[in-house]
DNA sequence: AACGCGTCCAACCGCTGTCCA
DNA sequence: ATGGACAGCGGTTGGACGCGT
């Protein structure tokens, strides 16, 4: 007999269910996932739709082309922060999480086995001035990174306040950091600068 | 032309965190 | 305090596609 529950649409979005999704979030935002899914009328979860909306619908999204600058900022974020893809796009305008994912896992890592066996058959390393690409995927500092990773957490807690207290976590941030020299509020600061720029992230590598 | 293989990327899955009744 | 619903994240998968033989 057939089930009374209806099987859930998977797989790839068609056009017209791209469509209609957009059609209901452009009314009732990009919230309610669940429900969301039922007014489009698509037989889909809400996390498919979520999915879909942020990876391929939403605007102002970039596709494809990932340049030089935005590959070596994907490097040295990942260097800062490791597999948080989500911190990582939030540093790329445009850019998901899901494509940055990708992006490293068949390009870039690809990149770091094959200069790790190079460095294995080299030997120790030059004096030489490195790369930027280099300097930020040779070496694993797992100290430094598990440092950094505190702070992200710390600064997700902080972010999860809520908007109209951040400037009050902001401050609990800071003053929960001051033992390393690493400012968090500094680090996720877009607004007076190109994210693009790399100034920002020398500031914290070279530190 | 046909086949096999590798690559890429969209989408799914499972888990964790947060919110709210 | 607690449990269910929901949102968000990172890991993984599978199909489409391109390329070499």
């Amino acid at each position: 007999m057939a089930s009374m529950k209806r099987e859930v649409n998977k797989g790839a979005w068609t056009a017209e269910e791209d469509r209609k999704l957009a059609e209901v979030i452009a009314i009732q935002g990009p919230k309610k996932w669940k429900t969301i899914a039922v007014k489009a009328g698509l037989n889909r979860c809400g996390k498919s739709c979520r999915l879909r909306w942020m990876n391929y619908l939403r605007p102002n999204i970039k596709r494809g082309n990932i340049s030089d600058q935005e590959e070596d900022l994907i490097l040295r974020l990942h260097k800062l922060l490791g597999n948080r893809w989500s911190l990582i796009a939030g540093r790329l305008p445009g850019r998901t999480d899901n494509e940055i994912k990708n992006y490293w896992n068949s390009h870039l890592s690809k990149k770091m086995n094959k200069k790790k066996s190079e460095k294995k058959q080299t030997g120790t390393s030059s004096t030489r001035e490195k790369t930027s690409v280099e300097k930020s995927g040779e070496v694993e500092e797992e100290e430094t990174s598990g440092e950094i990773n505190k702070m992200v957490i710390m600064k997700d807690e902080n972010k999860s306040s809520g908007d109209e207290n951040e400037e009050q976590g902001q401050e609990e941030s800071s003053s929960n950091i001051n033992h390393i020299n690493f400012n968090v509020d500094e680090f996720f600061d877009f607004s007076n600068e190109d994210p693009l720029n790399l100034e920002w992230i020398n500031r914290f590598l070279e530190t």
